[in-house]
RNA sequence: GUGGAUGUAGCUCAGUUGGUUAGAGCGCCAGGUUGUGGCCCUGGAGGUCGUGGGUUCGACUCCCAUCAUUCACCCCA
């Protein structure tokens, strides 16, 4: 038979991965959950129009990496290739706007770019992200910066930095991108390939080319911050006081522009090096115009996405806390077809009481059996046989100390539970 | 889409200037006298040496192609 390979870019991710994976689902869910934000679901495949007003349809993730298909209907849809677009969609689809502000949502989802993977970037990705709407002050741009912030160290996220930037609004963009494409079509001849490819599409992106020779010209660029419009000035400064004030970290950096079009005004990453090129962990900001771009009202609205799969590489990196194992509490080792049926129920019992416990199902023999216990870890073993069966009582062994003791059969669940 | 590195058992890897039945460690399964784990010992299962061509008397070893993995560019979470 021909063997089926998973697809370019996906994963197979099996325990102990997977357990770090739920451990830090929880930690997003609860994190969350205090500052007030309520887990949204929505489709995993969208009209592919949706991606295209809400992502941009010049960015390369509309224009190259979207996975479209068309539909028995001929409609044609894609899947997600980030999770903005559709909580948006769903927000006004689903009346949210009537709730009471702000709106805040959050999720945990896949997503799909057609991409050539490499460390940190796969085809097929997991992000944690954050959507806030209605609430156009600095203080909204604060709290979903504080909630990226206390996730990440509570993860024992350790040598992560907060880059932050303004790239202004409608208002004062324009202006700023005319300076920019001016100063740099000056110096174009000096510029890399690709930055002459970019000082067309999107010219802000030169800035943080890592080509030496930009480099040194985007040093001397107009910068964004010093182009500001009076209201997104203070904007940003306030944002930074509360940053201060509340002592959390954080470097301005020009060089952070994104690449979704819908960002405006303030835009961060948290970085961390040593975790290969895709070093952003958390990518976010603010997004004023995009719930009027798909169609709804003029709400103001910011978030940020988080990498799971990059999340996890940081905390190892750190040697952060990672999930132990669940512990085995017994583990029941039957001898004979009788002693089988009282193991189930003796296990069925503690299961029941939420504790967790496992019995033979190989028919193995006495050996095989404390062999397996032991890889489980099993704290204790309880061995049933013919003999015990008729008396009612059984030995209980304890696996660290090798303790052996008797014990009525039928008091080892309550014994069990009494143990932990 | 572009470039570099790598592809031998489930995992980590040996494999001499091309030479006969392809190896180790770990893991897995079964045993080491009557119903007991961790150490040790024995045995077993498991590989068309990524795939397809080519050179050669002969290829895991050389050449080409292809696929996959991986790292970087690009882009982004």
């Amino acid at each position: 038979m021909e063997k089926i390979r998973k697809p370019r870019g996906t994963m197979d991710i099996f325990s102990p991965e997977s357990d770090i994976w739920v451990y830090v689902e929880e930690k997003m869910r609860e994190v969350a959950r205090r500052f007030g934000f309520t887990e949204v679901r929505t489709p995993t495949f969208e009209e592919i129009g949706l991606f295209k007003r809400g992502v941009g349809d010049t960015t390369d993730v509309v224009q190259k990496e979207m996975y479209a298909f068309e539909d028995k209907d001929g409609s044609v849809f894609a899947l997600r290739p980030e999770g903005t677009a559709s909580v948006v969609r769903a927000i006004i689809e689903n009346g949210k706007t009537s709730d009471p502000m702000p709106l805040k949502y959050y999720y945990i989802i896949n997503c799909f770019r057609y991409e050539k993977p490499q460390a940190g970037r796969s085809r097929e990705f997991s992000q944690f992200g954050i959507e806030m709407f209605g609430a156009s002050g600095a203080a909204a741009d604060f709290t979903s910066i504080s909630l990226a912030n206390a996730l990440l160290r509570e993860l024992g996220i350790q040598g992560i930095k907060l880059h932050i930037n303004s790239i202004g609004c409608p208002e004062c963009r324009p202006a700023y991108r005319e300076k920019l494409i001016e100063y740099l079509n000056e110096r174009r001849d000096s510029l890399c390939d690709t930055c002459k490819e970019r000082l067309e599409m999107n010219p802000l992106r030169v800035l943080d080319c890592k080509n030496d020779e930009c480099r040194k010209i985007a040093e001397g660029a107009p910068k964004s911050v010093d182009n500001l419009c009076t209201e997104c000035k203070a904007h940003m400064d306030t944002l930074i006081n509360m940053l201060d004030s509340c002592g959390i970290d954080y470097v301005i950096d020009t060089k952070i522009v994104r690449g979704l079009d819908y960002y405006t005004k303030t835009v961060f990453e948290f970085i961390c090096d040593g975790i290969g090129a895709q070093s952003t962990v958390c990518g976010g900001g603010r997004y004023d115009g995009l719930m009027e771009q798909l169609g709804g009202p003029s709400l103001p609205g910011i978030g940020f996405g988080m990498g799971i799969t990059r999340l996890i590489m940081a905390m190892k990196q750190s040697g952060a806390y990672l999930p132990e194992r669940e512990p085995l509490s017994l583990y029941v080792a039957p001898l004979g077809d009788r002693a089988s049926i009282e193991s189930q129920r003796i296990v069925t019992e503690l299961r029941d009481a939420g504790v967790r416990a496992e019995c033979d199902i190989m028919n193995r023999s006495l050996k095989a059996q404390m062999k397996y216990a032991d890889k489980l870890g099993a704290r204790y073993a309880l061995i049933i046989g013919d003999s015990e069966l008729e008396s009612g009582v059984a030995v209980i062994k304890n696996m660290q100390t090798s303790e052996q003791t008797e014990i009525k059969i039928s008091d080892a669940a309550d014994f069990i539970r009494k143990s932990m």
